[in-house]
DNA sequence: GCCGATGTTCAAGAAAAAATGAACAATATT
DNA sequence: AATATTGTTCATTTTTTCTTGAACATCGGC
């Protein structure tokens, strides 16, 4: 960490994007934009995608502290950040440095492991969450009034459906040995 | 349509989910919900996924008026919600049949069109963009101060960013391969 | 065992996204 | 052509999501 200004700070007019300590360069700058992107694209919050892209811009592993004050975020978003991070496998701690006693957090920086962490995490449970939802469908199907061609369509649709969601399982384990 | 009820409506206490035309049956329902969940996965509205679902779960097209009606929505959410459903190719308009005046709709049911109507559409733009972004970074990288070795790593770190890109490029016609 | 330094949790505030509705356009009907 | 019907646009309101900050844990050193 670079040095106090933790609670005292006297609310030095925070920037839009930007801490109080050692400003970001144009190449940071650039590299969290590319995450903030990113992360916005697959549904996450902007302050993970910039937390991700700090430490992707950064030759050396960044701790707490360096990630609040360069960012400028709350220490809660930091902590909710890093700690997501982490379980979609982005973020790792770097192994843990003789004389150093506070964590310090690299990125995962290999393509499969990062898109195998996320499908896993935040993909998988979806298709788990439809799988109850489509076998409810299946009854209801049978409950649905009309005419038989109605009802044959219906059918179809659904079974159309059902086979989507298994394409779409298939789908997975294949792209990522695609990026391996 | 159903019938009249439009402007004149007394404001019918609108339920949650449902408008005050014919009410969801359970089949509906689930179906919607199905789709709803889909459209958040993928960071569409809620009605997008509502309008979608509906033609799905439909064995005839629907207007305007029919959809506006059964899920209770706007003028306004339906008119967006079709427009960019049919932007990228999952809701098209029904052959004009004889006597009707109004336009219908019908939901694509085929995976490969509709997975690819959203990659063309929402994915590579944001592709492209990141081209852009990534061809600053390369001159910024040149800028970057440091260490030989810090701008070794931070060289390597963006040789890898490119390359992630590339492959992000690579897979999306070969997902649309996979569904076809 | 107490203190200080680090982190976490979560209620409340701020920001972003989506839905609404009313004014406006377009199209069909008479 | 006038009018009624259908659909679009967009400023405003509502809802959802993100961020903040402060109270509360945890851990290491003394």
């Amino acid at each position: 960490m670079r040095h106090t200004a933790t609670a005292s700070a006297p609310d030095t007019a925070a920037p839009a994007t930007g801490g109080r300590g050692v400003p970001l360069s144009a190449f940071e700058r650039e590299t969290l934009a590319v995450f903030v992107g990113l992360a916005r694209a697959v549904g996450l919050p902007k302050s993970y995608g910039e937390i991700y892209g700090l430490l992707y811009a950064s030759a050396e592993p960044l701790n707490f502290g360096d990630i609040q004050e360069r960012l400028g975020l709350s220490k809660g978003s930091v902590s909710q950040g890093l700690k997501a991070l982490r379980a979609v496998g982005a973020v790792r701690l770097a192994e843990p440095d003789g004389g150093r006693t506070r964590d310090y957090f690299q990125p995962e920086t290999e393509l499969r492991r990062l898109v195998g962490g996320f499908l896993q995490e935040s993909v998988r449970p979806h298709l788990d969450g439809s799988d109850r939802r489509l076998a409810a469908l299946r009854t209801h199907l049978l409950a649905e009034p009309g005419s038989a061609a109605r009802r044959k369509i219906l059918q179809t649709r659904h079974d159309k459906l059902v086979r989507w969601h298994k394409q779409g399982r298939a789908v997975l384990p294949w792209i990522e040995k695609f990026l391996g």
